[in-house]
DNA sequence: TAAATTGTTCAAAATAAATAGAATAAATTG
DNA sequence: CAATTTATTCTATTTATTTTGAACAATTTA
């Protein structure tokens, strides 16, 4: 039986991986049940059902189908069919820069809309007070407030466009994927 | 009291902007509340004390005490040091280039952390493995998994060279602050 | 189209996180 | 160095999140 002491070597360095990945996911926002969920098809080597990854990550039926959601929502995990079986299946997206560009251009967009959106509502107002405030305070503090507002909003310009060359993948021709490399790391 | 009326419209505008602040923070892994308070120093016109930012922002000492720290960890926050007064003081860090660099080296150095730990405790094993494992099975899929590690590292030496050029400034030659414009973005 | 299989939703329970406020510690002053 | 002020820590409570499991809906098959 030596082998099968291998394949639970390998098991066991996978379970510590698994747990590696997971944490990190926590970073990103999601529970490290979710984040098993991935672990597991990450190290899958073949697509998944519902009640093979339920059985790995002891979880709730329910539980996996709402982490599933998640993890295909952000692109995480892909749906696939399998020929000859009703049961859906699951990959993961194994290529971590696609990973990290999708969930940092969200992230990105999200927080520009919500500071947009206040700005929006608040520029009338200030800008009134700025120019037709009736004290001298008054003026000077809407003007300071409109000028941390224009700030904000040189720096969302910025995020914009670095979000963008990481969708576009242009940001690896100023950071290569490989060291040295000056090519533009697409396959 | 058409000056009043100014001053209210003003602090109406604040809490909107405050309260925008504070729900992309909670993006970026703070609670709404520390991210409050980060928003009552941002538009605060003078450091302010432990107890002026609790009465501000409504909260326990208690919890202003434990946010605060949090915030100063982060150095979204800086204590300073006001003459005549013995109560500690505090601004906020307002420049959001700085603020987001210093946010995403740490969780990128973190996530790296991790998974660098990870790999090196399973690789030796993994290596066996791949060389003398008993059956093909066994060593194909070592190698496969050695092989994925191999690709987390790629990915990894590449985030920590975009932390690096975050936080030597050095991102701005490829991205400038201001668009069009090719200098550092250094004052 | 009825029966069986699969997947999702949702209320209830379990778990985790955040907060308040009192107790404690630390610092400052006279 | 005692008294006072200020800040932090810690436990109990509250609040929010996660998870389960059963009910429901949708899909497939015979």
């Amino acid at each position: 039986m030596v082998a099968d002491n291998d394949s639970q070597k390998i098991e066991e360095s996978r379970d510590i991986l698994i747990s590696a990945i997971a944490q990190t996911m926590v970073i990103y926002g999601v529970t490290p049940s979710v984040g098993r969920i991935y672990g597991v098809l990450y190290f899958a080597d073949k697509p998944l059902n519902l009640d093979e990854i339920k059985d790995q990550v002891a979880m709730s039926k329910g539980s996996v189908s709402t982490g599933l959601r998640d993890l295909l929502d952000t692109e995480m995990v892909i749906k696939v069919w399998k020929k000859g079986d009703r049961k859906d299946h699951y990959i993961a997206e194994k290529d971590f820069f696609k990973n990290f560009f999708a969930f940092f251009t969200k992230m990105l967009r999200q927080e520009r809309n919500i500071i947009s959106r206040a700005n929006e509502q608040v520029e009338g107002t200030l800008k009134d007070i700025a120019v037709n405030g009736d004290s001298e305070e008054a003026k000077e503090m809407a003007q300071g407030d409109l000028k941390d507002i224009e700030q904000t909003m040189t720096y969302f310009d910025w995020t914009l466009r670095l979000a963008n060359a990481m969708e576009s993948r242009e940001i690896f021709e100023h950071f290569p994927k490989y060291k040295g490399d000056d090519s533009t790391g697409q396959e």
